[in-house]
DNA sequence: GTGACTTTGTGCATCGGTTCACAAAAGGAT
DNA sequence: ATCCTTTTGTGAACCGATGCACAAAGTCAC
């Protein structure tokens, strides 16, 4: 016997979830300016992928679609985001506010998908009890008992390079097992603790290694968002 | 007859590239503590990847370890700041003074690996002409004018999501083929030149999927940087 | 020089992701 | 009700990346 067609199979590839969040930001556009249904085409330009990928990243979640019509923006919207867990809202830490940190605090495309900012801590006496984008920033030790009071599921880590293993571990220990990393450092965590990282200095040196190519002999054009 | 191996082979694979600022910094490290060699176990352990991988990643560069004794730091961190075109500096323009905006042009990471912020611009009057940074801040419609002079190839556009295509296209028409895009829009470009974008709400979503799936069902454990 | 040991570089199998291309499904017109 | 048009959902081929596993190449001790 076979597995009969895997409707809403468990089991997203990772290269679809990365994704939604850009589906997700196009259907929010078009939902504003009142666009009812959407192909996968049109979709699939506002989102800068294509129309193939899409579908097939969509075929993931259930058949949302209607063939001969499109998909419903709203509907779709919802289902995205219910993929997404962004129908919950997430309290999420901020650890180092330095120039990042602050950035990050201020920053709106958190608090308008379902991000909550629930603490901001930083190490510096000077800089503990600041007001950052209208939160008191706290001290460092009492990171695990805010985490703890406040259900922070999510800790950015914003400090300097050298800190940012150490208060990590600090964080896993308090039962955080989902971390955004901005510090230049490759951290180790246990099983089942997710880490992203970001590092803006790899990006320049990804882009530069192609401007050298460009500049060498122009016979290669790149172009990957 | 077939092709007689590839030594110094162009066509470096993209997931090598982008590895290799990780293993460069890791590099750095061990130079700054006096290391002289490395094999290629401890350092794939330093920057977090596998042996095999990243073996076949120096594998694209060349020859440059020793069987039996591994690689020379110096020797290595040479040949990999060569290939990714940081032997040069690169003049670094950075659009869009918000909190973000600030953040980079602050940022100790961009200069210590060859990237020098050029220029800093906005549209406001009233930013203009403060100093971030030890930059002055420049207007906005002196953005070509300044790209030519002082030879900007690379742009960060750190400007909010509405500005970020106009300016996209005039810096693309200034002659700017790589640009790292901060804006949460979809950037539409010509053939040859390269767009890089980071999305902070995009890491955070991912995340909040992992973790939605953890707390349904704690029978998948995910790690990923 | 010989042999024991270490570590690289790579052939090969595998896997996940992308793209093509088309049958199946839905809607609208007549 | 039938035909024509549109667009989805997906099977299958393809492509790049990963990881195993080992031969080749080097070092070191004697």
């Amino acid at each position: 016997m076979k597995s009969p067609s895997h409707p809403r199979d468990r089991g997203i590839p990772e290269a679809t979830v990365a994704r939604l969040p850009l589906y997700l930001r196009a259907l929010h556009g078009m939902a504003e300016r009142g666009v009812a249904t959407v192909s996968s085409e049109d979709l699939a330009v506002a989102a800068g992928v294509n129309s193939a990928k899409l579908r097939k990243d969509l075929s993931h979640l259930g058949s949302y679609g209607t063939r001969g019509v499109g998909y419903d923006v709203e509907y779709l919207v919802y289902q995205i985001s219910r993929e997404l867990g962004l129908t919950q809202d997430w309290a999420v830490a901020i650890v180092g506010v330095g120039n990042l940190g602050r950035a990050l605090a201020g920053y709106g495309g958190f608090v308008s998908r379902g991000f909550r900012i629930a603490a901001v801590f930083d190490a510096d006496p000077e800089i503990v009890g600041d007001d950052i984008a209208g939160l008191n920033v706290e001290h460092i030790d009492e990171l695990e008992a805010v985490i703890k009071r406040r259900g922070v599921s999510i800790v950015v880590l914003a400090t300097p390079a050298a800190a940012a293993q150490e208060v990590c571990d600090r964080v896993v220990a308090a039962g955080v097992t989902s971390i955004l990393n901005f510090a230049p450092v490759v951290l180790t965590v246990p099983d089942g603790v997710d880490v992203r990282k970001v590092d803006l200095s790899i990006e320049l040196q990804i882009l530069a290694f192609h401007e050298q190519r460009k500049a060498g002999g122009p016979l290669m054009a790149v172009d990957s968002q």
